[in-house]
DNA sequence: AATTTATAAGACAGCGTTGTCACTTATAGC
DNA sequence: GCTATAAGTGACAACGCTGTCTTATAAATT
């Protein structure tokens, strides 16, 4: 008994029709009869037949193998879109290759274009930052490869994009902090070469410019995205004589570093000041108090970016919406002022 | 000009060699006249060539291809193993698969298998739960593949694993809360099918014999690894006339529930209730107060694993160390008792 | 110098599919 | 009932590489 995977050559002995025909019945192709059909998948199920992907992808033009390009953001992130995507490609047939790349590493471009090369892809799902970097995009472009950009800053055709509505949901935060009753709102930006977390805080300037609200320049902070930038950020908020009584993280890891600080101090959460977040990361459950934050439905993301990608792929029509909305995740961290 | 990718035929072509001599250089093979080389290294780097990653596969009898199975543990876990895989396996030339799999989805074994052969991979890695699936492993070796288990609580060949030292951990913390003079120290268990992670029950309950301190069934709490669960064991626990001075908690998302119920209570942490958790998942820093808890360090475990599984397909001597040693994180979520 | 051996390079088949084209057999049209 | 057309099937090359075998050349041995 061999261990050797049974082929198509296999099926077609077993079901006494040619290769051909048997191919035909894995593609669903026109023109086979209904008893040839049959036959063939009687054969192929006592056999435990699965065609060889590699081989099919060499055969055809175009293989149907794509690639999930990310960094190194937040696990949470990257595991969230990664489960979409692979749950839509699994469906649609189409395999993924998960590749990091890291954004500053020299040669970076380089081991990008060999990679993409030696795989001959038929598509790239790009995630943040990757997605901002135009460098990066030239180089597909003259690879000439199909491609969605998840969350990009960069100013490029619809069809290559599925975005967030990141301005329009830090509106509604930011009005939501107004209808509490803040006035004195801080806000700590993200990093800056993350564009598309930047549209939070253009949302926010709108916010309060709409409310008439002068945004206080020291109630500005520049963060980075970590935890660690949180705690810095809040740590020169919370020691002005001008003190905010509402901080509006650009995400969640900053948010609990202003609020490990202010338990530093004694100042309560939410009594003393509210804070919020923006991800939904798991861990603003876990934190005290409960984060309120903005949920970016991930899995969601990562399933229309397949879609659109596969969609392009078959030259199927690409109209779908690009545009995923986000929803604030109401919990424990704001107070109403009175 | 055509945007083909160049093949092997091209740079033949260019180099004024055979097909096969270009094969020759790019696998290292011996026998080729320096000269030959590098005319054929000039003639790859101008055509920027890159082997069809598929054609090698097809045309080799074993792939370069294996894949990470997992299921949906938390998404920090699994992106850090992730994380180890895939940087070794680029190193070596393999490339991989990342494929999700529903432990209880009802036909999960048969879509594994089908994964499987129609991939035609090398060989395996394998994340817990599913590392504990007997039925699994059986699919594994019926279909002849190596496999590399992680955190395996099944007994099986050690050549086929990398384990984590959890037992012995558990013992080195469990020994840190009784240095610390506690004696009434609660344990809540995690899911009962994660082997592995009963192997820290295991070592709780050596260590507390071994300081001759008689373990309290009631405060031995069955959690599920959840947050919630962790919650409701803290509910009972804590509620106790009996009150522990101490929690151990099979995992960081029970600890942080315990955090929270304590919170709640106005239990303060660590004066009146030390608590720590396992793993190390990034919210640890993020909670107040930062959690006592141990660090497996995911990334080697994934290269080991990566490394191992390789040096089976090559036939190489696999006389690695298989068990990763994990170390205690002290943070602040421990006292001291007087 | 003649013969063996090592080194270098190529020819050719094969990996498991799909695409193209040609062929045979039904079906329809009049 | 005979041709035009469609439906069903297969032969064969191709996809881009590697393995095996062969041949040509260079080096080593006697």
């Amino acid at each position: 008994m061999t261990k050797r995977a049974s082929t198509i050559q296999d099926v077609a002995d077993k079901a006494k029709v040619s290769i051909k025909t048997v191919s035909r019945v894995i593609n669903n192709e026109p023109n086979v009869a209904i008893k040839t059909v049959k036959k063939v998948e009687t054969a192929i199920k006592q056999l435990e037949y699965q065609p060889n992907a590699f081989a099919q992808s060499l055969a055809r033009s175009k293989p149907k193998i794509i690639s999930l390009i990310y960094d190194t953001p937040s696990p949470n992130y990257i595991s969230h879109i990664m489960e979409g995507v692979l749950s839509f490609c699994y469906k649609a047939g189409y395999e993924v290759i998960i590749h990091p790349l890291r954004f500053n590493e020299i040669g970076m471009l380089r081991s990008a274009e060999q990679f993409i090369k030696k795989s001959r892809l038929a598509g790239l799902i790009v995630t943040p930052p990757h997605s901002d970097n135009i460098e990066f995009i030239k180089l597909i472009e003259k690879l000439d490869l199909p491609k969605v950009l998840i969350s990009s800053g960069l100013d490029l055709d619809q069809s290559d994009c599925i975005k967030t509505n990141d301005e329009e949901i830090s509106i509604e935060m930011t009005n939501y902090l107004i209808k509490s009753g803040h006035r004195k709102i801080a806000f700590i930006k993200g990093h800056p070469t993350h564009l598309s977390v930047n549209q939070r805080f253009i949302g926010f300037q709108k916010a309060m410019k709409d409310a008439n609200i002068n945004i206080d320049n020291s109630l500005v902070e520049n963060g980075l995205n970590s935890l660690l930038s949180g705690e810095q950020c809040a740590e020169r908020l919370l020691n002005l004589s001008n003190r905010p009584t509402a901080i509006f993280a650009s995400n969640d890891e900053m948010a609990a570093g202003v609020i490990k600080v202010a338990y530093k101090k004694g100042i309560r959460i939410p009594d003393d000041l509210s804070v919020v977040g923006f991800d939904d990361s798991p861990m603003t459950e876990m934190i005290t108090p409960p984060l309120t934050t903005v949920r970016q439905p991930l899995d969601a993301i990562g399933e229309k970016s397949a879609q659109k990608l596969i969609d392009k792929l078959e030259d199927r029509d690409i109209s779908h919406e690009s545009i995923i909305k986000s929803e604030i995740i109401f919990r424990e961290s704001v107070t109403r002022l009175h």
